[in-house]
RNA sequence: GGGGGAGUGCCCGAGUGGUUAAAGGGGGCGGACUGUAAAUCCGUUGGCGUAGCCUACGCAGGUUCAAAUCCUGCCUCCCCCA
């Protein structure tokens, strides 16, 4: 295969599912050049530990590092501990509030250990940012900064437009493209990935990598995954994300629920499926020949098998059709105690039980719950709110909140 | 340093003396319909064994029969000028 062939294959897995290659032309120089002399190209993820666990957003650039892994590049999964102490102000609407340094080495070793089950982390170079910011004094930052204008960095429409509403913008904030522009530096990046609420920093890397007599970097610019919900990126604090530990069964579920039209970014950005089998599943369901539920379970069976492997996707799709489309029990229904000290002499009262188990934080939520007809005890529906039950009435009965959750009562 | 504005329930936001557990929206939760989809519709969304009571509108006091609403002090945030 000549080079040229060799370079143009890389570059489709390169950019597949991308939103933006910048340059790409000099991206393929790079790939050539390092093609004919040997030399892997040095690609840089940065993340922030600012929070402990990840979600299958957060797998999408991983999933492109370990696409340049298969070609044979060098992948450098930089750790921010140290610019998580500022926070990342992209995107958002204020300060972000500052992490101690326990919580953010905390973070740091979750990341780490969940980023395994994406990339192979035994050829990958794993570096903590505060190696080389932490040793900075004033005069080197002052040194650095000088190469950024106000003009420059205002030009990121978040600080421009917390700036035009008043809301408050710290002097420190702006150092933090200036800090991830030179870990571009500092570890000779050749490329950098990042979503799109990225690109003003990657772009600052490659200034100052060119300012700083470095050859700059090319950016690849990928898509933000949108939540479960289809509304929003996810997000953990929008509950709209799926985590990465999350257990398969639950994995499953929240793939199930997300709306038709996103499964489509979902299978491109999550999983490893080809982009030709995609678009083929794809037209079949636009022309009815597959129904859209059908192809949502491949996605799950796909993104649940990457995280817990195939045997368990497969039990955790059979046991989905019995639980859901069949309205059969669960396989394995979470037992819950209950002190048999909660029983008088009547009984034990449902909303009691109810609060008892977990299922309502109060006696009021649980008797909404109860009017509603939320509440089932051994599949019947519970009509009264002030029912009392003996204790052989509910010990190792099901109650079912919803459609989604049982629990097993267990008297202790 | 000077002047001005704002703090309400999970969030946004109305409310300027009683009929306000506090409009409306969002989100959440439940129900119907389904493919645990979306859209839609309905109900619900402080606590208490609940036709009653308690707690709640930044914090602490005060006026009043009665305060989220009026007064005083404090805290926090924002804006403008310097």
């Amino acid at each position: 295969m000549s080079v040229e062939e060799r370079v143009r294959e890389q570059m489709e897995l390169i950019s597949s599912g991308t939103v933006e290659v910048i340059p790409e032309g000099e991206m393929r120089r790079k790939v050539a050049r390092s093609l004919e002399t040997g030399r892997p190209l040095v690609v840089k993820l940065g993340v922030d530990p600012t929070r402990p666990d990840l979600h299958i957003g957060h797998s999408v650039p991983l999933t492109k590092l370990r696409h340049f892994q298969q070609l044979g590049h060098q992948v450098v999964l930089i750790i921010g501990d140290f610019t998580a102490l500022i926070g990342d102000p992209s995107m958002q609407d204020a300060t972000r509030p500052v992490l101690t340094e326990e919580e953010v080495e905390k973070n740091a070793r979750t990341y780490i250990e969940q980023a395994e089950r994406v990339i192979d982390t035994k050829c990958a170079r794993v570096v903590r940012n505060s190696q080389w910011l932490s040793p900075l004094d004033f005069k080197d930052v002052l040194e650095i900064a000088s190469r950024f204008t106000v003009a420059r960095i205002l030009e990121r429409d978040d600080f421009s437009r917390r700036y035009r509403e008043g809301k408050p913008v710290g002097l420190h904030e702006f150092l933090y493209p200036v800090m991830q522009a030179y870990d571009s530096v500092v570890i000779e990046a050749d490329i950098e990935i990042g979503g799109t609420d990225q690109k003003f920093n990657l772009l600052a890397g490659r200034n100052l990598q060119r300012s700083m007599g470095k050859e700059p970097q090319c950016i690849i610019i990928l898509p933000l995954l949108e939540g479960t919900n289809g509304v929003r990126k996810m997000s953990k604090s929008l509950e709209n994300d799926v985590g990465l530990t999350d257990p398969a069964g639950e994995m499953f579920g929240k793939l199930m629920s997300i709306p038709d039209d996103i499964i489509w970014d979902y299978f491109r950005l999550v999983t490893r499926v080809g982009s030709a089998a995609i678009e083929q599943l794809k037209g079949r369901v636009e022309n009815g020949e597959v129904n859209p539920r059908d192809a949502k379970e491949r996605l799950a069976v796909e993104v649940v098998g990457i995280y817990h492997g195939p045997k368990e996707a497969e039990e955790a799709a059979d046991e989905f059709r019995r639980v859901f489309s069949m309205g059969e029990l669960p396989g394995r229904i979470p037992p819950v105690e209950v002190p048999r000290s909660r029983f008088r002499a009547a009984g034990i009262w449902v909303v009691d039980l109810v609060v008892s188990l977990g299922l309502a934080s109060s006696n009021g939520e649980a008797r909404r719950l109860i009017a509603g007809g939320g509440i089932a005890i051994e599949g019947e529906k519970v009509e009264d709110a002030d029912l009392e039950l003996t204790p052989e009435q509910v010990d190792g009965k099901v109650v079912r909140k919803g459609k989604k959750t049982f629990v097993r009562v267990e008297l202790v």
